[in-house]
DNA sequence: CGAAGTCTTGAATATTATCAATAGGGGTGG
DNA sequence: CCACCCCTATTGATAATATTCAAGACTTCG
């Protein structure tokens, strides 16, 4: 219940997109290299820490946000006090998505992270000469949806280990080993699974020792899946 | 496991637009005198008999399809074979939103229905008059995601009683009135809420005699709540 | 009326949650 | 460097919850 720290404010630094990873597959593809020199003088971007949180659920968004570096946990609170997390968010996804509403969730930094902050207006502004920049918003929402969906199944339709196991190897397929580092602590997995933190623990004792996970080791977790 | 039957094929009527009851609050509203008499001429639609599918899963998306009247279940099948419903569908919803991609899910009519057909080039085309097409399309998809991740806390959250009542609750709130009826079947409200048809209907009778619902009476339910 | 489907109820089982205690890990200060 | 503390994670025993399998009741429709 303590208060989360503020995370850092807003700054311009015209060499940020230099080293912008996700610039190809980003709204930035769309631009020209005189529109990509303007991005770059004045974008403004925000580097959050550990623990802080990018957007908070209830507060207006001002802003959409690319994620840059880093990774969030997207957290939704009930009624009664319980956590949701309803997703986790990586390089190259957007946050603060609705256009002057309220935010469904708060996103809070799992590692030190980077984000690049576009004002909505000037959204606006650059989708006028190119229209394809509403299409890969719109295109990225549907993403989004999909992702939820498929959450949704897990949730409605699998048991505790269907529910590690599918989880792990969404995050594995994300990089191209069966070693995985888990961002996230026991209680964010459980929160994401809609298991209670025992459950999710002797889940993983239960696959180990069935084999379907070679190695549990804090944070570091191995798949033993046919090679892929 | 029998094959669905065909929905009748797409047809076009001059007066269709006269009747619709969502014009003022989906995309048509942006349009002006002249372009809604086009598109009252050219739009074409489809009427959908109870049982058959709008829109299938892993299927290419042709069409966005704009629900006027009647209702569709949308439903995933998971790999080994079963069915989670990952929403309802009502007049003035989107369906087939997905640009040039494959469904993520098929929309089953739940009732007779009527949905208005738009091209995608059809679209693009208009947005270039009237950019808040997209926006509106943008918004759509953003309350899509809030619905679904409403969704995820009741699946990863609540237990059978709280899932039903829920459930029941944001029928009733679509309307003015705590009597409702039940567009769906048990089977379907079981697979939308992740509980097994036998959970489900022990639910309803334990609600039913704890007095949190004052009627279950097939598809017709009335709640018990403190006026609103 | 009969048949097929849908829905409800019952009894036994399986799964997950809860409460409680213990173990590990990382940092701080003596 | 070690002892201590705090936080996170694991394990154990029991209780609550949901599933499974089976049977019966209610509806709808031919």
């Amino acid at each position: 219940m303590s208060q989360q720290p503020k995370c850092s404010s807003a700054s311009s630094h015209s060499h940020f997109c230099d080293i912008c990873d996700v610039r190809e597959r980003s709204i930035c593809a769309e631009l020209n290299e005189a529109e990509m020199q303007q991005v770059a003088q004045t974008m403004a971007h925000r580097s959050i820490k550990e623990g802080a949180s990018l957007i908070r659920e209830g507060e207006l968004s001002d802003y959409l946000y690319l994620v840059i570096s880093g990774c969030f946990r997207l957290v939704r609170m009930t009624e009664d006090g319980q956590r949701q997390i309803v997703g986790f968010v990586y390089p190259g996804d957007f946050l603060g998505m609705s256009y002057a509403a309220a935010n469904d969730f708060s996103a809070e930094a799992l590692e030190p992270s980077l984000a690049c902050r576009f004002s909505h207006g000037f959204l606006d502004e650059m989708s006028a000469r190119h229209p394809n920049i509403k299409n890969r918003l719109i295109a990225k929402g549907h993403t989004e949806l999909h992702k939820a969906q498929d959450h949704i199944v897990i949730l409605g339709k699998q048991n505790a280990e269907e529910r590690v196991m599918t989880f792990f190897t969404m995050l594995a397929d994300r990089g191209d080993a069966n070693e995985i580092y888990l961002p996230m602590s026991r209680q964010d997995i459980a929160d994401y699974l809609g298991l209670r933190l025992e459950t999710l623990s002797r889940t993983l004792a239960k696959l180990k020792k069935a084999g379907r996970l070679s190695a549990v080791e804090g944070r570091l977790v191995t798949l033993n899946r046919p090679a892929a």
